[in-house]
DNA sequence: CAGTAGC
């Protein structure tokens, strides 16, 4: 087994050797001790000297130790075909490339969290995924270490002659091997600065375009050569149009908040960008979609993108939750301010290490941040706001300011409810509640990251009785306390989930269910559809699956369903991790077709 | 409807 031959980097002192991580991960420049995660206290001091001494890049903002007995427990789905099992407990034990590994050696990652030690193997193997994990759960290295592992290898291959691997070809085209997508200028930014950190001196380069920044620094080192591009989408429309970027070599692709990805507002970009700008089609490419929320009408989406492809869930979609504790206050709306300005001064204490904890408030409108800004700050508080409509300068300005703690109080819109890792957030007020709960749980998972305990308070007015049955059920499922009068408007309104995305959930609420599990018609002696109960039905989680032939009534059937595969499932209660394999039966019978063989990318 | 996203 390639474990037995992992060789620790030689500076891999034992007084490294104790789990911590990443959030979204990160070097521990700045480290301050957990005051809701005792267990690691005592010994977390030494993570930031450890780290500087190192020289790797700068200053990671999402430093932190993970406390990962709050994912031990945690369930999983996986399904699809022939699924690559998980490493256990080291990254020793996974494939990735000696170089990759001691970067990450460097970043005192020495344990793998449930979603990377499933992620890494799947997508090691070559395997297309789509995986949904709990906010702050570390899914950027998840999607960041094959890929950097993979285009090593793929260049260790060149070398020896059998791979050519255009980087800038002299005429001012780029032509990068990998593509990660997001959706803010920031999350690319902070996913630009993880992924050169996994990168440092491997010679691999990471490059990252966005609006509302001078193209040219950015075009610049596009023309030194880039290995990993990472983009949001106009930009990178924008310098492929130019031609200055092509996709032609594109061998992965990543789409990080991928159901945001290709949700309205985004999906013709997106379909643009990978179906009609020469990209290699599925197949030809790798392809990894994360998120931590994954609704099934997207889900359906996304299967254009994908095949053959592996559907790994760790935790309830949208869930993590159980260390955020939620809730709920009803708040009308000439109320709201009143109500902040009291749960503000109640919480002015030092925080942390004397600094003032961080409070993150969630407004619908971009005029809304402007005007609750204006108005804390008339009223002593150190706020700011960050928003679509304020030049980058004054985002990053804002995003900073935040994350030092010179401005405590952040108002933002949903510019800034996905992917940030923003350490030390104690608070986040749901101000104005969105209409949908995805956006709440993305909102939420400001806080409570990298197994770090939150706060979120939302302010229910009249206005948000339509996701008032959606909010239940999700505090429910994070086993939080449901006000009773919360519970009667549930239950009063007609409304189900959504306005317009009612059957959105399918079989399973917040269940991170593979679609392809639930809305499929039964296959005849494969009674394995349709079982997914409550229960973890012990399954062998591989080589499970053999059979091949699909039945003509899925083959036809939607252009959805045309890359997907069906295939074996199971489910575990993290409990059971320890000993995967040991106790584990055979769930069902599986089927599936013939995947599509990779057939070269040109 | 809001929000994100190129000049």
């Amino acid at each position: 087994m390639s474990q037995s031959r992992y060789v620790p980097p030689h500076r891999g002192n034992t007084s490294f050797a104790r789990p911590r991580g990443r959030g979204n991960g990160g070097f521990g420049g700045r480290w301050f001790p957990d005051q809701v995660s005792p267990s690691f206290r005592n010994d977390n001091f030494d993570i930031s000297e450890k780290f500087d001494e190192l020289e790797v890049i700068g200053e990671g903002e999402n430093s932190g130790v993970i406390n990962f007995d709050a994912y031990e427990s945690v369930p999983v789905e996986v399904s699809g075909n022939n699924v690559p099992p998980p490493v256990n407990n080291s990254f020793g034990e996974t494939e990735l490339e000696e170089g990759l590994k001691r970067n990450i050696e460097r970043c005192k990652y020495v344990k793998p969290t449930p979603i990377q030690r499933h992620a890494i193997p799947i997508a090691s193997a070559g395997r297309d995924l789509m995986a949904c994990a709990q906010t702050g759960s570390g899914k950027t290295a998840a999607f960041c270490f094959p890929i950097i592992s993979g285009i090593l290898s793929l260049k260790a291959r060149s070398s020896s002659g059998l791979y050519s691997l255009p980087r800038g070809d002299g005429g001012g085209v780029a032509y990068p091997t990998a593509l990660i997508l997001a959706p803010t200028r920031e999350l690319s930014s902070q996913i630009h600065d993880e992924a050169k950190k996994f990168a440092f001196q491997t010679g691999l380069k990471v490059v990252v375009c966005y609006g509302g920044a001078p193209a040219g620094h950015q075009l610049r080192n596009l023309e030194r050569g880039v290995d990993i591009l990472v983009a949001t989408p106009g930009r990178l429309v924008d310098f492929i149009e130019r031609e200055r970027v092509s996709l032609s070599k594109i061998q992965y692709l990543a789409l990080d908040e991928a159901d945001r990805m290709l949700d309205m507002g985004f999906e013709r970009q997106i379909r643009k960008i990978v179906q009609q700008m020469n990209m290699p089609p599925p197949g030809s490419r790798q392809t990894l979609l994360f998120s931590a929320t994954f609704p099934t009408d997207i889900q359906k989406l996304a299967a254009d993108f994908l095949t053959d492809y592996i559907f790994l869930s760790v935790g309830r979609v949208g869930s993590s939750t159980e260390l955020i504790q939620q809730k709920v206050e009803l708040v009308e709306d000439t109320d709201k301010r009143n109500y902040l300005m009291n749960l503000l001064h109640s919480q002015r204490g030092p925080g942390v290490n004397g600094k003032k904890p961080l409070t993150l408030v969630f407004v619908e409108t971009k005029r809304g941040a402007d005007n609750l800004h204006f108005w804390l700050s008339r009223n002593g508080f150190a706020a700011t706001a960050i928003h679509g409509d304020k030049v980058q300068m004054e985002r990053e300005r804002a995003l900073r300011s935040f994350k030092s703690g010179d401005t405590p109080v952040l108002v933002a819109t949903d510019v800034a409810s996905r992917g940030l890792d923003i350490p030390h957030v104690a608070h986040v007020i749901n101000f104005d509640l969105p209409r949908d709960i995805d956006d709440y749980v993305h909102r939420i998972g400001r806080t409570g990251r990298a197994g770090k305990s939150g706060l979120a308070t939302a302010f229910f007015s009249h206005q948000n009785i339509p996701i008032a049955k959606a909010l239940v059920a999700l505090l429910q499922e994070a086993k939080q306390e449901v006000p009773t009068w919360l519970r009667d408007y549930a239950q009063s309104s007609s409304q189900s989930d959504h306005s317009h995305r009612s059957h959105r959930y399918g079989g399973g609420k917040y269940g991170g269910r593979d679609f392809r599990n639930f809305t499929e018609p039964k296959a005849d002696n494969n009674s394995y559809f349709g079982t997914n109960g409550n229960g973890y039905h012990a399954m062998e989680p591989y080589n499970t699956v053999t059979s091949h032939g699909i039945p003509s009534s899925f083959t036809g059937s939607s252009d959805n369903f045309s890359n997907a595969a069906f295939g074996g499932s199971y489910h575990y209660a993290g409990a059971n991790t320890e000993s995967y394999g040991g106790d584990h039966k055979v769930e069902g019978g599986a089927l599936g077709y013939a995947s599509v063989v990779p057939s070269g990318w040109d």
